[in-house]
DNA sequence: TCAAATATAGGCATATATGCCTACTTATTT
DNA sequence: AAATAAGTAGGCATATATGCCTATATTTGA
């Protein structure tokens, strides 16, 4: 197994966030407000600007109704 | 599939973060210390006492050589 | 091409994680 | 039982995520 450098997992980690997203026809104001989270914040994820909680990551596969599993599976 | 509550899922997450760490043979000291935190940071984690970041639970599963697939995966 | 919807950017205040430290408790080993 | 190792607890300062807001950019649909 290869591991990346921590920034990178940050966009990796965005990108297949906004990829489960899309799929579920979820706009970034949506699931925002179903999380009960600033819209402001999933640009942010998305970018890999910040770095998020693990349970922020929890509440969103809640939502997209998708395993955590996934968004880390990339 | 069925989801828990945030706060129980902090708690599950220490849980089995701390089943790797000693399937792996490190103490919470010496983890601490390969992946450059706090030892009771450590501490906290196991016992669900914060929400920890991604990138933090990315570097703890890259010093334990496991897939971070796994420490969601309970 | 225009309008509307969606996403990005950034500033500022607040909440929470983290680092650093000391003291105490629990577990392990001899 | 005593000594040592490992883990817990909490206080305080700092760093970073988050909430709230406004403005700008980009994408999508008519």
């Amino acid at each position: 197994m290869e591991y990346i450098e921590n920034s990178a997992f940050l966009i990796a980690f965005g990108k297949n966030l906004r990829k489960y997203r899309k799929l579920k026809g979820f706009t970034q104001e949506q699931l925002a407000n179903d999380l009960g989270i600033e819209i402001s914040q999933i640009s942010r994820i998305e970018r890999g600007v910040i770095n998020t909680s693990i349970g922020n990551a929890y509440t969103i596969a809640k939502v997209l109704k998708i395993d955590i599993k996934e968004l880390f599976d990339f």
